[in-house]
DNA sequence: GATGAATGAGCTTTCATTCAT
DNA sequence: AATGAATGAAAGCTCATTCAT
């Protein structure tokens, strides 16, 4: 019995980690077995459990990944930014990032639905709700100067960046996407909340 | 032995369901077990099994009541309606009775996205394709007639439908709606594509 | 498929303890398989587990079984009976017990033995532990009173019990019995400790 | 890649064998993995199979210590010695050893009842079981010379030994040991057997 | 209608062992 | 001598489903 040893051990890991996600997002997370991820990756069982601790590590090292880049991406910008800067900033980064990642943005967004807060990934779900209340404030604060419109933020993030999953959502589907696009979704998030 | 009958038959059903739909919000589909719904309802193993062929059966009844609700509310328009009449009315129907059926809604759009083409509830997926479909002919025709902007479908979809989606998963989630806020959107989704 | 039941749930119940007791004797608590256990019982997997939550659940049935026979017949004796009756009684009364029952106390000491403080069966080590300082205590009070030597408790339960422990193990293991043993345990038990 | 070379192989050899009996008496055999080994030893995995060919290896090293060492002490004798001074000189010999080997002797009794005549630790279990019949045999030729009481030899080995071996439980469980109590236990072992 | 004991395939996970380095 | 990634058989356990009562 030879040992086929063609991958280094990052790279094992890496080819780990890809099949995983392929597989949870072909199945879900709950759907997907071991023995998928064993397929799809052509690991071993053990070479699986010798990376990751179980099923629920995958999930976190990938949603690790994501959470990163989905925060990086929507959310910096200047502190002392216009809100127009801010925000189209903001959909223009959720989009670039999204269009580059969408299987880890998809995948992101399946746990976060998923998620009560007493689960599995509560931590996930804490650090999101965590942005979503602080571009709640930020919102706020731009209404009070008169910077934009005053609307509840649920409604006004739901105008904003509505638009914006709902595409990536299309383009993850298989939908064709076109460069213009994307200022087309930005310059109708700021047009919708503008004073 | 006896038997405690507390519920009528269609009662028990009802309650079956709803407690189904409850576990699979919160666990998923996939994680839910018939344990769960057992404890959730009330009922016991056999009485579930007495209404439903199985859990497959569970969430085909719910998506039943889920796809004719929603078909009706976002579909429903007369043949001979204008383009702005159609896109409020849709959206306006789509939003209605997303607030009334949150849950069911959800559930939806967790098959929706869970569902490859080959799996176990391709009929659905199916028939929310061609209600996709028709709706992207009904509005290349209107572009076509200069009723709405020329834009690739998925952009104006997105742009008209995503806010909804993204207000009504976070109505789901617990955040507090407004009645102005459909109006709102309503208006924002015809401004978008409007000529 | 035909389901056999021929036997009642609860005879069921008795014969998977049964067998595992049987399995725990012969290869040991942790060396033992469900895969044994189900042969020996007859039992499938899934009844085990409707019945049990685990083998830990077993053994800890099993061990509620022992330990409460086991503490009976050693511990039980009149508050206001005289050394002599309480300690010949209570080895007479232990080694009645566990000839009795040889696979019971052979599996209880295997548990005993294998227990750390902090382990899956401490709260078996506690109240054994909790048995054996009583009965120092007893001792002790004895000792003062001029009822039996005075002796270090663990020599005096060495002296006392120790022949009748290493006895029953012998016999557990197939040696043969005879009734006069047990008096000739009990009386050597009182002649090492009395005054 | 540098090695760290601060034992050498004798050293690291008797660490892995200390760590692995520290772990058998915590765990039990078959409950001790060798990743716990290699935790308690601060050896590598590849370290302890370069020294021991595997678990069941390991424990017949420490069981060829123990056996060794427990037969030395508890049988020997001179051929012509008299019953008392061959039963006293056996039982020091057993408690001497056993004060200063407690961890071996609980892992000889462990392997001791949980190996069956078939098992895994067979070749033991017949030693320990021949050094028995011999003993047996000494005992009765001593019966008919009417150098000792006429007793099943079961009985009389559990009226002489049992002490010791509770005892000795009890001393590697924590408890207090005096030097006075071996006397005792001596004396004790030969005046239940004196004619 | 209603019950819950029983089933067994299939799941996640563990772990003794090997071997290229 | 020493390392630790890799293996895969086998373990404990789950759960959709059936069916005698």
């Amino acid at each position: 019995m030879t040992v086929t040893r063609t991958t280094s051990g990052a790279r094992r890991r890496e080819a780990i980690l890809e099949a995983a996600l392929t597989c949870f997002l072909e199945r879900g997370f709950a759907a997907t077995t071991i023995a998928d991820i064993r397929q799809a990756s052509g690991a071993t069982t053990g070479s699986i459990y010798h990376f990751f601790a179980g099923k629920g590590a995958l999930a976190e090292a990938l949603l690790g990944q994501a959470v990163a880049g989905w925060s990086a991406a929507s959310g910096a910008s200047d502190a002392d930014a216009s809100a127009e800067e801010a925000i189209k900033g903001s959909i223009r980064g959720l989009l670039r990032w999204g269009l580059a990642n969408p299987r880890h943005l998809r995948f992101m967004e399946e746990i976060r639905t998923r998620t009560g807060l007493g689960g599995e990934f509560a931590e996930v779900r804490r650090m999101l709700d965590a942005g979503f209340a602080a571009a709640a404030d930020r919102f706020e604060a731009w209404a009070r100067a008169g910077e934009v419109r005053t609307l509840p933020f649920p409604l006004a993030q739901s105008l904003m960046a509505g638009p914006a999953y709902n595409y990536l959502r299309l383009m993850a589907a298989g939908h064709p996407s076109r460069p213009e696009d994307i200022d087309e979704l930005v310059e109708a998030a700021w047009a919708v909340v503008k004073p």
